[in-house]
DNA sequence: TTTAATGATACTAATATAGTATTATTAAAA
DNA sequence: TTTTAATAATACTATATTAGTATCATTAAA
């Protein structure tokens, strides 16, 4: 089973490089594809969603590409994985459409979901700019 | 995103169910069926694969049923995880295909596995017997 | 020998994931 | 002002996973 997407993968790997070459401010899609062998329409449309939830901004034109508008030490991975993969939920007892009827006294939910608020916790301590001092 | 899939969640509640009535050893799907509102042959599919993987018996011809192979406690939410959805890996790096190229030095694979390791142990503290109990 | 159960296996439908293609827009620089 | 090098928007396709159904075989008790 796969905890994070390909999305949020490359999200990440991308913006790992960019904090990395972050010198040099703006970075073209064609840059990070070079360094880090993704599929370049495919990222494309990663940084553009990126964009729009106001963690980069972009720069149409000549001399254009992407720049980060938050810092990247203010960017935990878990606001990635909420950009791609939706809210950090590690069940949802449906049961064929309709709320499954034992939703209030489900043991497992109950366990669950203090699981997630931890795991939650451990996410939120990982961020870009700590990404980009290791490896 | 999904931590727990339907099967597995099936799975948890049909175990459950049955070890709350184990006092009657042998359990009909339809039993089941009807305590817990899942689908017939869904559910059916999955017992059998519990009965493959030696977590139940099942007994064919009249009178038939499931019954428990090991106690409802020996029971590890982990094992019934890794049975309808493989292992506990919280990623996998693949980039098209082949091996990801820095599949030794990410970090965030690194830090990743470490707390996949976490949840594993909190899971595994979890069985059915102690959820049979609750709720 | 009928009946009430599971076993095996193939099939289908729906959803999510991963990726591609096309055309429009923008801004710098020649 | 035209060319060029970048992103924007959006629709499309392919693949994999998940969820569920259907059919026919087998078994054992009554």
């Amino acid at each position: 089973m796969n905890f994070i997407s390909r999305d949020t993968d490359y999200a990440v790997r991308a913006l790992t490089f960019m904090a990395k070459v972050s010198k040099k401010d703006v970075v073209t899609v064609d840059e990070i594809v070079e360094a880090e062998y993704l599929p370049e329409r495919f990222l494309r449309r990663i940084l553009q969603r990126l964009a729009k939830t106001k963690i980069l901004s972009s720069h149409k034109g000549k001399k254009g590409g992407f720049s980060f508008l938050k810092r990247p030490s203010e960017i935990k991975l878990t606001d990635i994985i909420e950009v791609f993969q939706g809210n950090l939920e590690l069940t949802n007892c449906l049961l064929k459409g309709r709320i499954c009827p034992n939703v209030k006294t489900c043991p497992l939910r109950k366990r669950l979901r203090k699981m997630g608020q931890e795991v939650d916790k451990e996410l939120k301590k990982i961020n870009i700019g700590l990404l980009s001092k290791e490896g």
